[in-house]
Formats: structure tokens, C-alpha cells, sequence
DNA sequence: ATAAAAAAAGAGTCTTTTATCTTTATTTAA
DNA sequence: TTAAATAAAGATAAAAGACTCTTTTTTTAT
């Protein structure tokens, strides 16, 4: 659905937004390991957002990735938007040319409700969402080594 | 969600399995054109559904693809898993190495009902289905030209 | 037998996505 | 004012997906 770009994006926005994490900054290193995200892909991802004003940056030592006054309110269709934009929601699901509602294809109708429920998703989320059901322990950003190895 | 390669593949099956196409062959240059997919390309997916049984083929003149006694009661899962494999409903939103209930990304349950709910279309539908839909003149396998001109 | 038609197979290209490596610019602190 | 830390930028590459071109094999009809 979205890219796995897109997916980092997302997540590495809201690492920055969490409780613990938000009133300081934090180096590209850090954030890349602690999401196990490849590290300079991840920063030319976070380099994107900063030029959105999603985030902020500054440079030098103790320079670092910050969340700012718009960050957790961000609507994760704008991170979408952003990284991937909103053609992926317009694709037709058989490879035509074009997705019509007038002239569909036999998957459309089957279809095109779940992607607009998506879709809404999307535009409803914020950024402080996702913070919220992680900082409640209901979801995590990085898979958990623990959940793994406790058989 | 599924590639482009697949929905050629469900296409290419679908116009083989039309009424009007149903008991005769068709050579690759034929169902390429009407289909609006590169020839070589879609040659080699329909290579790969024959041998999954899915359809047949014949060499030589007057030879082409043609349907068999299983090509309508396919259901799409198993063509979706013939070119893309289940994988893809198994991947996590937020491009995590693995999608787990038990250890969730904040989009996982979000949109997990959504996922499931797009396998068991898969599942249930079949050949057959997205046949009679163009039979009936509500759905159509390639853009139709007539619509877009007619403003 | 031979030629032609058609799928099958092989090999290669182009594009996009994902990832790595290196260099540069900026900032801080000593 | 120099060294270190860090984001930013640039260049390259690896992998996957989508597509093309060429050759081979099989079959049919003459
Ligand atoms: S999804 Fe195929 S036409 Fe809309
Ligand atoms: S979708 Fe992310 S863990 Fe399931």
C-alpha cells in the first residue's frame, strides 16, 4: 500500500513525537538504530520532512532531529503525501491505465471502498495518535527482541 | 496492494474466459493488443499460468492460449499467489521486519480488518465472477475508449 | 519435407525503490 | 580559532519490478 520509505517516514516522526523523546534532540545514528532503519536512508527521509516543516534539524554536535510546534499534529496523510503522494490512492487494482468509476474494472467496485476507508484513515490519524498508543504500551515501533524470544 | 504483473495476469485470464471468447484460442499478440499490455511481458505470465494449470496453451499455427475445465472456478487468491505469493498480506504497514498482533505497529490494528478483509475477496471470488461482471456490461477489462471522448 | 505460425525460453534493458558510501556545510565548544 | 560533532548533499550501487528483443521449439498445413 504505502512505501516502505513511507513507513519509515512515519515512524521516524513519531519516535521523535514521543513523550520521552520530545523535548530534546536526536542524532540520525540514534533514531536508525533504535527503528533498525538503514541510517543515511533514513536521513535523507528525515531531510525530506524537515524541508516539509514536519520536523526540525540542526546541525553540530548536539545538533539532532526535534519535533516541532506542528509535528504531532500531523496528519499522516500529509507524511503520505509527502513520500509517496496521493497517486498511490488513485492506481487502478488490475494495472489499468486509469481507475474510473464510470468505465471500472471487475475488481473496482469490490475495492474502492476499502481504499477510501484507508484513505479517511489517513486523513484522520495525526502523528499524536500513533504517540498515544505507544506511550499506552498498546503498539511499538520497532519489533520487540522480548515478544520474540519469550516461547 | 497486489503488483501490476498480477492484475495483467488476472486480465489475461478474465478475457480468455469471457463468453464470447471462451471456446476458441488466442495468440498473445491478440490478447495483448486488446488488453493494452506489452506483449512479451504478458507472454511470459500467461507461460507461468499455464504451468500452474490455470489455463493451457498450444504451439503452433491456429495454436494460442485458451481456457481449461479449472480456469473459472480459479479463485483470485490462488492467481494472486501464483505471481505475487501470500507475502504480500503479511507485511507490515509501517515496513517493520514483521507484522505481529502480539507485538503491533500503531497502524497494525488500524488496519489489519482491512487487509483480512481484502483476502477473503480473494478468496471468494473467482474467475467466474469477474466474468459475469463484464458480461453484464458492469465492469470492463480495458479503458473504454468511447467514454473518455464522449465529455 | 518444408515453410510458416505460434508459444516458450533466454538474455538483456530500463525504471523505481531501497540502501550505502563519501564529501561538504554548519554549528558548538574548548 | 581549531577540532569535533552532526545534518546535508552527492554519488554510487544493489535489488526488484516492469518491459523488450532475439532465438528456439513445437505444431500445422502445404
Ligand atoms: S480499480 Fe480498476 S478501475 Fe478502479
Ligand atoms: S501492520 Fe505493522 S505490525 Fe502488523
Amino acid at each position: 500500500m504505502i512505501s516502505k520509505t513511507c513507513g519509515y517516514a512515519i515512524r521516524g516522526i513519531v519516535f521523535l513525537a514521543l513523550e520521552q523523546n520530545k523535548h530534546r534532540k536526536h542524532g540520525i545514528l540514534e533514531i536508525a538504530e533504535d527503528l533498525q532503519i538503514p541510517q543515511h536512508f533514513l536521513g535523507k527521509i528525515l531531510q525530506d520532512l524537515v524541508r516539509r516543516g514536519i520536523i526540525n534539524s540542526i546541525k553540530g554536535p548536539h545538533g539532532g532531529f526535534f519535533v516541532n510546534a506542528k509535528t504531532i499534529d500531523t496528519p499522516l496523510i500529509e507524511v503520505v503525501e509527502a513520500i509517496d503522494g496521493l497517486g498511490i490512492f488513485k492506481k487502478c487494482f488490475l494495472g489499468r491505465e486509469e481507475c474510473s468509476s464510470t468505465n471500472p474494472c471487475p475488481l473496482h467496485d469490490e475495492f474502492d471502498g476499502c481504499r477510501s476507508a484507508i484513505f479517511k484513515t489517513f486523513e484522520n490519524l495525526k502523528i499524536a495518535d500513533l504517540v498515544t498508543k505507544i506511550d499506552n504500551g498498546d503498539s511499538y515501533l520497532s519489533l520487540n527482541k522480548e515478544f520474540a524470544t519469550e516461547i
